[in-house]
Order: C-alpha cells, then sequence, then structure tokens
DNA sequence: AGCACGCCGACT
DNA sequence: GTCGGCGTGCTC
C-alpha cells in the first residue's frame, strides 16, 4: 500500500498537492518534514502537513516525493499548527508563511540556468543576430546565467518570451539545475544542559506578580497576562520567569519591536543570559539565521530574543511567549507579510499550550481592557515621575514656537544643554494653493497634496516620497501659487535659528534620513554636541540611543487627533510619551507639549502621565462611537502597481460584503493615506460588525481567488 | 512564484 | 501577416 503526503510548497497556493512517497522514504517521511518534491519542470522544498494511506480523488497520477530533506521533523506539531492558523487569521497562502518562517538558506530548489549552444556562439560571431538576442548572447557567452540576472542586465520587455524563442531557434539552453545544500560539517557543540546564569533580585511585590505566572506555566496550559508598568519592572519579571523557565528546561520566546534591538540591548541580553540566548533580527546574514536555527533546534537555546520574525523560532518545550512593548505601532504595520504580531504571539502561545505574557507601561487600549475584564492585569505600579511637565495653551499664542517654550530653551542653552523637539509635519509648509481657482497640487500617485519644502523649492509626496520642482503658477488657470501657511519642522527650525543666533539647529524627518549617512551623521552630532536643538518629526521619537536631554518638546500632538483613526487618541497620548524617553533622569529634567487643545484628555494625562485617566476617557470614547473593543473592525488593504486593478478589485470585494446579506458597515473603498512601498496604489475598506463571526463569515468569501496584494487588519 | 497559453494592437 | 504586450490559468 502506497503511503501519500500531503505538501504545502511555498507559493501563493491556497492548499497542499499530493505527492506519493516511494517506498524507501517511507520511513522518514513524517508530518512537519522537509521534502524535495517536484512541480512542473521544477523542484522546491515543500513541507508535509499530512501524511495519508489513502490515494485521494483526484484523478491526478501523483508525482512522487524526490527527496525526504530531515531526518527528524523540521517543523513540530505545533509550530506547524500555529503557521497554519496565523496563514488563515491573515488570509495568506500557507505556504507563504511557512516560507517567511524559515531561513531562505533551508529551501532548496532548482534554479533555471541559462547557457549559451554552439549554434548560439556561432550566430553570435556571424552577427546573425537580433539586436535582443545579441544582447542576451553577449552575456551568456563567458558563462551561463539566470534567468533572473538577464532580466536585470537585458534592456528587454518581455525576457522569458524572447528565451522561449532563443530556445525554440536552439540558441540557447535552459537547466533546472539544483542548488545544492552546502553540506558543512556540524559545528561540533556540546548540545548538553543550557547553562543560564541568572541571579535577579526581585522585591516581594514583583515575586508576587511573576507567582501566578509560573503557576500557569508548570500546568503547562494557555493563559494571557498583561504586564503593566514601567519597563525595568517589567525586566525584572521576565528575567524571573525566564530563570524559572529554565530550571524546568522550559523555553522562552522573548519578543520585542525590532527598533529596540540595538546593539547594545543585544550585548546587555548576552551578558545576562550568556550561551543559552539566541537572537533572530532582520539585519543577520542568511548564515547567521541558520546557524541560530540550528542552535534553537538542538536545545542549545533557552531563550530567543527578537522581533516579527523571531516568532517562527523553532524552539522545542516553550512555555513562556514574552511580546514586550504591547503597545508599539511596528507590530502591526510592518513591511512584509501582513499579520499583527500582537496576534500572532497569541496564537503560538495558544498552540505551544505556553504562558502569554504581554507588556507594557501603555497598552493598546484593546489590550487593556481585555485584560481587566478578563483579570489577566498584573498591575506593577507607576514609575515616581521626576520630569517637571508644562502644558502650553497655544490658542492665544503667535510665531511657532510658544514663547514660554523658547524661554526654557534659552535657558538650556546658556547651561550648554541640549533640547530635542518633537513635530510631527515635515517640512516647510504643507502646500501649495492656487489662490485664484483653489487647486492644490497632488501627487499623481497617491493623490496627497504635495509638500512644500521651502528650502530646496520643492514639492514632496510624504507617501512615495517623489519630488517635482516647485512652480509658479497654478496648472490650471495659471493663477499664482501662495504658500498655504502650516508650518513643518525646517520652519520651527528656522525660527529658532532666528530667535537664537549662532545656535546649531538640525531637522531630522524620515525623508531627509533616507541616506543613513545623513542621519548618522546627525545623530553623531548630536551625541557630539555640535548640535544644540534637534527637531524632529515622529520618526526621530522612533530613535534609539540619543543622549538623553534635560529639555524636550513637543509641538501640537494634537494634529494627531484629526487623522481618520479610532485609535488617534492612543497615538496622541504616545506621541506625547515617546518625549519622556529621551529625558534624562533628575527633577531638573522638563517636557513642555505646546497644543491648541491642552483639555482634550489624551493630551492632558500624557502630560500627567496618567495612564489609566487616559484608558477611562479613552474607553467612554470607544463605547459611544461603537468602535473596538465594543465592536469588531477589519481594515482591509488593497494594493499593486495598476491603480485600475486595485480599484477593480476593491470595487468587487465591496460588492461581494454588501450582497452577503450579513450586518456589517461598509467604509470606502478610499485611497489609502500611506503608499508603503514607492508607486504602489493602495485602496483601503473598513468593515465594521457587532459580532466578531459576522466578520469571519463574510471576509473570507468575499476574499475569496483576490490574488492581488492583500491585509487584512482585524480590531480587536 | 514561475511558466505556458491565448488573445488583441503596431511594426519588421 | 508576425511580434510582443499582458491577463488567465495551472502546477500534485
Amino acid at each position: 500500500m502506497t503511503l501519500y503526503a500531503d505538501v504545502v510548497l511555498p507559493l501563493p497556493l491556497d492548499r497542499p498537492y499530493t505527492y506519493s512517497v516511494p517506498v524507501e522514504l517511507e520511513g522518514r517521511a513524517a508530518v512537519g518534514s522537509r521534502v524535495l518534491v517536484p512541480l512542473g519542470e521544477r523542484r522546491l522544498t515543500g513541507f508535509v502537513v499530512g501524511l495519508r494511506k489513502k490515494k485521494p480523488r483526484i484523478s491526478l497520477k501523483l508525482k512522487p516525493v524526490a527527496e525526504v530533506l530531515d531526518e527528524k521533523p523540521f517543523f513540530t506539531p505545533e509550530l506547524l499548527a500555529f503557521t497554519r492558523r496565523l496563514s488563515r487569521s491573515s488570509f495568506t497562502p500557507w505556504g507563504e508563511i511557512l516560507r517567511a518562517a524559515v531561513p531562505p538558506s533551508l529551501l532548496l530548489r532548482t534554479r533555471a540556468s541559462v547557457s549559451l549552444t554552439p549554434k548560439g556562439k556561432e550566430a553570435l560571431e556571424q552577427g546573425t543576430l537580433s539586436d535582443e538576442e545579441r544582447r542576451v548572447a553577449d552575456l551568456l557567452e563567458p558563462r551561463p546565467h539566470s534567468p533572473l540576472y538577464l532580466e536585470r542586465k537585458v534592456q528587454a520587455k518581455n525576457l522569458p518570451a524572447l528565451l522561449a524563442r532563443m530556445r525554440k531557434k536552439e540558441l540557447v539552453i535552459v537547466e533546472k539545475k539544483l542548488k545544492l545544500v552546502s553540506r558543512r560539517e556540524r559545528d561540533e557543540l556540546s548540545a548538553g544542559p543550557t547553562q543560564l546564569e541568572l541571579d535577579f533580585s526581585l522585591d516581594e511585590g514583583l515575586r508576587k506578580a511573576a507567582r501566578a505566572i509560573l503557576e500557569v506555566m508548570a500546568k503547562k496550559a494557555f493563559s494571557p497576562f498583561l504586564l503593566f508598568g514601567p519597563a525595568g519592572r517589567r525586566e525584572a519579571v521576565y528575567f524571573h520567569l525566564i530563570r524559572e523557565a529554565a530550571a524546568r528546561s522550559g523555553r522562552v520566546l522573548y519578543l520585542v519591536p525590532e527598533i529596540s534591538l540595538t546593539p547594545a540591548l543585544i550585548e546587555k541580553y548576552k551578558r545576562k543570559l550568556g550561551d543559552g540566548l539566541a537572537i533572530l533580527h532582520s539585519r543577520m546574514t542568511d548564515r547567521q539565521r541558520e546557524l541560530e536555527w540550528q542552535k534553537i533546534k538542538e536545545r542549545r537555546a533557552a531563550v530567543v530574543i527578537g522581533p516579527r520574525s523571531a516568532l517562527f523560532a523553532p524552539l522545542p518545550d516553550l512555555r513562556l511567549v514574552i511580546l514586550d512593548e504591547e503597545q508599539d505601532e511596528t507590530y502591526s504595520q510592518q513591511e512584509g507579510l501582513p499579520f499583527d504580531v500582537r496576534k500572532a504571539a497569541r496564537i503560538r502561545a495558544e498552540e505551544e499550550k505556553a504562558a502569554l505574557v504581554q507588556g507594557s507601561a501603555a497598552p493598546t487600549v484593546e489590550s487593556f481592557y481585555s485584560a481587566r475584564k478578563g483579570r489577566f492585569l498584573i498591575d506593577l505600579g507607576r514609575e515616581t515621575a521626576t520630569a517637571k511637565v508644562l502644558l502650553l495653551d497655544f490658542r492665544r499664542a503667535s510665531g511657532l514656537v510658544d514663547p514660554r517654550l523658547k524661554r526654557a530653551i534659552q535657558d538650556r542653552l546658556e547651561k550648554r544643554e541640549q533640547v530635542i523637539l518633537f513635530f510631527n509635519r515635515r517640512g516647510y509648509a504643507s502646500h501649495l494653493v492656487c489662490g485664484r481657482c483653489g487647486h492644490v497640487p497632488r501627487c499623481d500617485r497617491c493623490d496627497l497634496s504635495l509638500a512644500y519644502h521651502k528650502k530646496e523649492g520643492k514639492l514632496v509626496c510624504h507617501a512615495c516620497r517623489r519630488s517635482v520642482p516647485a512652480v509658479l503658477n497654478c496648472p490650471r488657470c495659471k493663477g499664482r501659487l501662495v504658500v498655504r501657511m502650516s508650518a513643518g519642522i525646517e520652519a520651527v527650525a528656522e525660527e529658532l535659528r532666528t530667535s537664537f543666533l549662532g545656535c546649531r539647529v538640525e531637522v531630522f524627518a524620515a525623508d531627509e534620513a533616507a541616506r543613513k549617512e545623513k542621519k548618522d551623521a546627525l545623530l553623531r552630532g548630536f551625541e557630539r554636541k555640535e548640535i544644540d536643538i534637534l527637531v524632529g518629526t515622529q520618526s526621530l521619537a522612533r530613535q534609539p540611543g540619543l543622549p538623553p536631554v534635560t529639555l524636550a518638546g513637543v509641538l501640537h500632538p494634537e494634529m494627531i487627533l484629526h487623522l481618520a483613526d479610532f485609535r488617534s487618541g492612543q497615538k496622541a497620548f504616545l506621541l506625547i510619551r515617546s518625549a519622556f524617553h529621551f529625558l534624562r533622569e533628575g527633577e531638573t529634567s522638563e517636557v513642555h507639549i505646546q497644543t491648541s487643545a491642552p483639555d482634550h484628555y489624551s493630551i492632558r494625562e500624557a502630560a500627567r502621565g496618567d495612564y489609566l485617566g487616559f484608558f477611562e476617557q479613552e474607553i467612554r470614547f470607544r463605547r459611544l462611537l461603537d468602535y473596538p473593543p465594543f465592536s469588531f473592525l477589519a481594515e482591509v488593504f488593497f494594493s499593486g502597481e495598476n491603480a485600475r486593478h486595485v480599484a477593480a478589485t476593491a470595487r468587487m470585494f465591496v460588492t461581494r460584503v454588501k450582497d452577503s446579506g450579513k450586518d456589517v458597515q461598509v467604509f470606502g473603498p478610499s485611497v489609502a493615506s500611506m503608499a508603503r512601498k514607492r508607486g504602489l496604489f493602495r485602496v483601503q475598506v473598513n468593515l465594521k460588525t457587532r459580532r466578531l463571526e459576522t466578520l469571519n463569515g463574510v471576509l473570507s468569501p468575499s476574499l475569496k481567488g483576490i490574488r492581488s496584494e492583500k491585509s487584512v487588519f482585524l480590531f480587536p
């Protein structure tokens, strides 16, 4: 009786393919194995997700598995189940999730290689080739290349077709060669018990907080927790839990935002955790990643620290998943596969029957709400605030920077201290507007109004970063374009330079910092005290390793409140709180918040450092307007290069949702506010319901068969 | 993802 | 008339 294997391939396919298992491989093929299988002309690595004796009903003659690549299953059943559920919940094919989970070097596959035939060589010498053919032949004359390489090098519009023609004429041959795994000798490292040298003191309060979590870990059951409190105390609890887990040979996955994984932090963790620590992050080379994987699989790591990608760490016997800085926005809106790290961490913990410990000093409102309701909130207390906070009511002030803030800056400058100011708008003035017809120049790709950068005399699209020289006259009516004054960081910098002559002021924005050298130069300059005042957008707030200052200013955080986003209150709160992270410890440090909405609770409570105060009012607002967590919201994004195509897809999706007859409110489609990548059109559709089941019931069928790039984010 | 097939406009 | 653009569909 033949054995059949259901294999998930690392491609955007919606179901596994079935292969027969040759008798000689039967003993080695297991659920979770990597296998090399034929697909069309290619051979590639797939993952066995099921084995069965019965032949499936498809009438195809099944191809055999070519090779089993592992002695022991590559994925544990838990990890496999996790990726399957993640695939379902993120509407991403399982194979794509698996591909993202694995170091690329572990996915062998055939690679096409194009080489010139003797006949082709002859034709090249005799000059009987067409222009395009000759360019290809020139490249192939010294040695074969991959079609991809040719694609990059040859300026041909349709290279595959060109190659097909050349192949027909026998000018070239295309071979599929298997990229071999470099069977390096295994680094013979002792796989003995991992030694963690952990000795952390934990006061009685924290010890008590950790006890509930330890109980769950001992039972090997899933249970969520939210550690609410300052970073230092959270970390103390984490390390206590890690030590306890290690003592029972349990393993820990420790997720942090990408940004906070700085070399300094990695060093700190290494000091604390020693050899038993594995690190996974995006800047590693394939080889490094592979080595860390090996280490984790071979049980030589007790703790894995990393962002997003560490979610897939192949830890055996996982007892604890830590998700620190739970509120961090990059957990949901990062590049790559469209899933929310918070949701994914929960699924992983559920499948592994591990404890899930989320930590934050200012959790997302949804998370805090459910933690309190579900009684898994652990309050670690507040930090005693040392900094002085001033809320500057800007409604009657003039200029860009409040006179009171200016006096404070003056004071700091005299003491030779540095200042950081945050202002969440780039450039000089936001846009140009025609004085006659009211036309505003917009980006023809993103449809956003173009920002006017006075210094460079350019109009810049803040979504796709394209810029065009600023023009003086309206392209429509030839009327004169005037600057609509709404200042950005450049204007602020200019005002400060005027006010404080000889003062060194620099601006820091994501586009400004696009060139890494420039970004580094700015940061180093600030470190060396060559810059007195740094004015930056939100991207500066995400910059690790700046030297602490004694005065930080936040200008107009209320601008965030105008965003069409139900989380804007939380975002404003977090922006203000992020300024506090740049302060030097001590009573002389100050934060000034200059705002025209000093009475808004997000701003007032952020100034007071009162998360609970903020939460109570925000949750009231959410309930009033029926936003998450009191309703269920799906934000669906469609993107692609072809605007018409993207729009048509979105419209079809909306039609399907409306035709479903389900009780769902539909908002959109509308142009998404920010393009993630250059030149990609993004269209957004929001759905709102009272019941989660309704949302799930309508999303899958409505997205069925939509192959263009899409992402779905669910709230809460 | 690759890759083949098959259908319409512009040029050897 | 062919070339060559790209939308559509298939791969166990």
